[in-house]
DNA sequence: CTTAATGCCGTACTTAAGTACGGAGTCAAG
DNA sequence: CTTGACTCCGTACTTAAGTACGGCATTAAG
């Protein structure tokens, strides 16, 4: 009966994904991937598709898109909404530069931190903590 | 009586830090601030100490401390404790750093998405999407 | 045939960092 | 002296993205 290598018990298609059960089905209650067929009467049968979508949710998540924006990500799959796909990329390209902004002041005020803190001995109190106060 | 001018009501302190009045009752709640005197019976008076702490509260938040860690931090406050504070921020540094690549590879991935998408308009599907489908 | 592993389901819990709410008391201005 | 703005308190709610639980059914292995 199961003639095709290509479909995987919910189980199966975690540990493939390298997610929790709980996971697939809650993305299944959020609409992100849609309801399977059922086999043996109850037993969800995934399909290569299923497991190509959960792939696309986690590279989209990576990329710093949330679960609605991958819902709405979705819902542009047939392609005929290129403007609105490239906006949202656009809108996050934003965000990222940014954040990448910002994680580079942090990254020098931290690295100054830790490179002043303990040269100072002399000083009673922690430079670092001193320096925290002022900032 | 109010010989002062640096006592703040909490709604003077919220606002001149730039946080919401229950903020400060929460931090208050959490340890990260002291349980101030109270003038009048029953209202809280802030000094510019609380002031001060609240601003180092939200430089080290900003920095990437969660609130745990910035309790720790307000523990080593005595100066007295360098090498734990350092060994903190050496972690943060470490961590920001890592976000730091990672960033730098999304926003190589973003943008060229942004910029293969809708270029190709030959294609049937939107190559963002399909793009992410591989990724 | 039995037992361990899966699967199913709905519901509840988790974490972080706040925000909001409702009712009561209080304070300053007009 | 009243009105509107604060303040007090404890409790409950919020958001995001899952995770966990408990009870029951099914299934694969030994």
């Amino acid at each position: 009966m199961n003639y095709s290598s290509e479909t995987f018990t919910i189980g199966k298609l975690a540990k493939a994904a390298g997610v929790n059960v709980e996971t697939i089905r809650f993305y299944q209650r959020r609409g992100l991937l849609p309801e399977p067929d059922r086999i043996h009467g109850n037993i969800r049968k995934y399909s290569a598709a299923d497991f190509a979508r959960l792939r696309f949710i986690k590279s989209a998540q990576y990329l710093g898109f949330s679960l609605d924006e991958v819902a709405a990500l979705l819902r542009l799959e047939d392609g005929t909404h290129c403007d609105e796909a490239r906006a949202l990329a656009e809108e996050k390209l934003a965000g990222v530069r940014a954040k990448l902004v910002d994680l580079h002041k942090i990254e020098a005020v931290l690295s100054r931190l830790v490179t002043d803190c303990c040269t100072a001995q002399a000083t009673i109190t922690c430079p670092l903590i001193a320096a925290l106060q002022r900032a």
